[in-house]
DNA sequence: TCCTATGTTGTATG
DNA sequence: ACATACAACATAGG
């Protein structure tokens, strides 16, 4: 399900629990999810902790935690993957299957489940943020996504289909395949495109578009999972016989980067 | 039974 | 070393 409204969304259904003490943490240890990191100091380090804060970046989640009067703090990383969630139960929650990790406070438990288990939990311990969260890529609505960064990037990546380029986190954290269709969409630009074969206005148009597509979803999705508007592909581009909201013809679908794509024949054309 | 799924990552190939 | 393509991961639902 998430890419970046989805994932911001998902972050504030733990904010009942800032602020408030983690009294026991329950995980299904040999979950996929887990890793590469050593659940039982996990499990220490949290137990007794604060969740103090939240943030999200693209995709990723932090979760900052601390016990009272320590010096270093427990750094609490959560990726989604394909199927995650998070939400919030009664505190004497049992957890089912795919709740793989609960922090229990004494009003409520914070639940993350995963059925698919492709997401991820990162941790560390100490007084400032690891470096799997303070090395991220600038966030597109940042200054720091500029038009020459955008440019700079498809020129490396040239002769790969536009679609795929976009999927890529480490220049656009928080596109995913959804976003990625409809900021192509928006921008008329087809899919199968070479990144490289972009001119300076349409890398212009992209570029707007990018930052569009971001800013709306965190305001319509991110905000209470609203659904947006018929006038986005967002609402055609799963129905069987889905039309465009723009030009009412049929939309096409194929496999692009590996990932079903969906875009509007008439308007988005390959140059 | 077979196909699909809003994601990443390891591996092969050029 | 870098760019590109794709199978693999695990589960549920149509």
């Amino acid at each position: 399900m998430p890419e970046l409204a989805e994932v911001d969304y998902f972050r504030k259904q733990w904010n009942p629990g800032l602020g408030q003490r983690i009294e026991k943490v329950l995980v299904h240890p040999k979950a996929r999810i887990f890793r590469g990191i050593d659940t039982k100091r996990f499990v220490r380090a949290l137990s007794g902790a604060t969740l103090e804060r939240s943030e999200a970046r693209g995709k990723q989640m932090l979760f900052v935690a601390k016990e009272h009067g320590a010096k270093t703090k427990a750094w609490l990383g959560l990726h989604l993957g394909m199927t995650g969630k998070l939400r919030v139960e009664p505190p004497g929650f049992e957890p089912a299957r795919h709740d793989h990790l609960v922090l229990v406070q004494s009003k409520r438990a914070l639940v993350f489940d995963d059925p698919r288990l492709f997401g991820r939990v990162l941790f560390a311990e100490g007084a400032t943020a690891p470096a799997w969260w303070s090395k991220l890529p600038p966030d597109l609505l940042s200054p720091a996504f500029t038009v020459q960064a955008l440019a700079d990037f498809l020129r490396r990546r040239a002769r790969a289909p536009i679609k795929a380029v976009l999927l890529m986190q480490e220049r656009f954290p928080g596109i995913g395949n959804w976003m990625a269709d409809e900021i192509l969409w928006r921008a008329a630009i087809h899919p199968k495109q070479p990144a490289g074969s972009l001119d300076t206005a349409r890398l212009r148009v992209l570029y707007r578009e990018i930052r569009a597509v971001c800013r709306n979803a965190l305001r319509i999705i991110g905000r209470d999972w609203s659904d947006p508007p018929d006038s986005w592909l967002f609402n055609h581009r799963w129905q069987k016989g889905g039309t465009c909201p723009r030009t009412g013809a049929k939309l096409q679908h194929a496999t692009i980067g590996g990932r079903t794509t969906c875009w509007s024949p008439g308007r988005q054309k390959l140059k």
